[in-house]
DNA sequence: CATACTTATCCACAATTACCCACTATGTTT
DNA sequence: AAACATAGTGGGTAATTGTGGATAAGTATG
């Protein structure tokens, strides 16, 4: 299970280190693509299957699925780790999601997001205040 | 059953020894998040699970859903306990709870709280005055 | 075909973290 | 009261992790 949050840094040769906590769960192949609120997602290869037949089900005659199908699809991109457990993040991911050097890495559970650390900062003072509402109406 | 009032002090290697008393029930593993009212919440494996499954059952593509979601798990963090019953307190969560050296470690049945050792003895003040009243309220 | 350019593999350093042990204070037992 | 046990705190050393760079391999382009 992917939980945490870990402020790395893309270098000048885009190469991302996955945290060793997650790396084990991981496993030596990823899928990476866009995902939701200009992050990236990074996906174990079991999760991504899942997401493909989720994908798959949507009905292409509307407009609003079969875009969305063609974004995630057409992001993605098989990640295989380095031996030091980097995976390499082409351009037009780091553009779609804005990412400088910093970044976030964050664990939620199945899968993993990637975010800018400014934004995953702001978004995170954003959130936190809601946090105690929240957390009481849904008893968590 | 976690009970009681302990005042603990986070190390420079940001350690956080967990009371004895609690160490049996907590077993070897624990989870570390952001909690209500600017503390941090330790869970045994067991409890953490449960908030997991909660969690995985809200809709993701609602933005508040979500949001809660990343807000719990991206603050959570595995918390093995060291050899003699301490747990590690990264950065980001120190903050979140505005931990200093000293700290309040609170046991509340299922779960461990941990507290700024001020903000603990003001929200004391704050509240104990009060108990008869809200023990009226609620019924117990 | 040669050149530039990107991509992969390997290695090296620095900082952080994990692991081990020592000290002290407090409380308990004889 | 002395001896002992336990709990909490602090520190030293070794291993791991994250990052940067060097070199080799592959790819595209003129």
């Amino acid at each position: 299970m992917f939980i945490g949050e870990y402020i790395h840094t893309i270098d000048v040769k885009k190469r991302l280190a996955i945290p060793s906590k997650f790396r084990k769960d991981l496993g030596k192949k990823a899928v990476v693509t866009r995902g939701i609120d200009n992050c990236l997602v990074v996906y174990p290869i079991r999760e991504w299957e899942k997401v493909v037949k989720r994908l798959e089900n949507l009905p292409s005659s509307q407009i609003d699925a079969r875009s969305h199908v063609r974004m995630i699809l057409s992001g993605a991109i098989d990640a295989e780790l380095d031996r030091l457990g980097r995976i390499l993040i082409p351009d037009y991911l780091k553009n779609y999601a804005s990412l400088k050097k910093n970044v976030a890495v964050i664990g939620l559970s199945n899968k993993i997001e990637v975010w800018d650390e400014l934004k995953w900062q702001e978004y995170k003072k954003k959130t936190e205040p809601s946090v105690a509402d929240r957390s009481e109406k849904l008893g968590i």
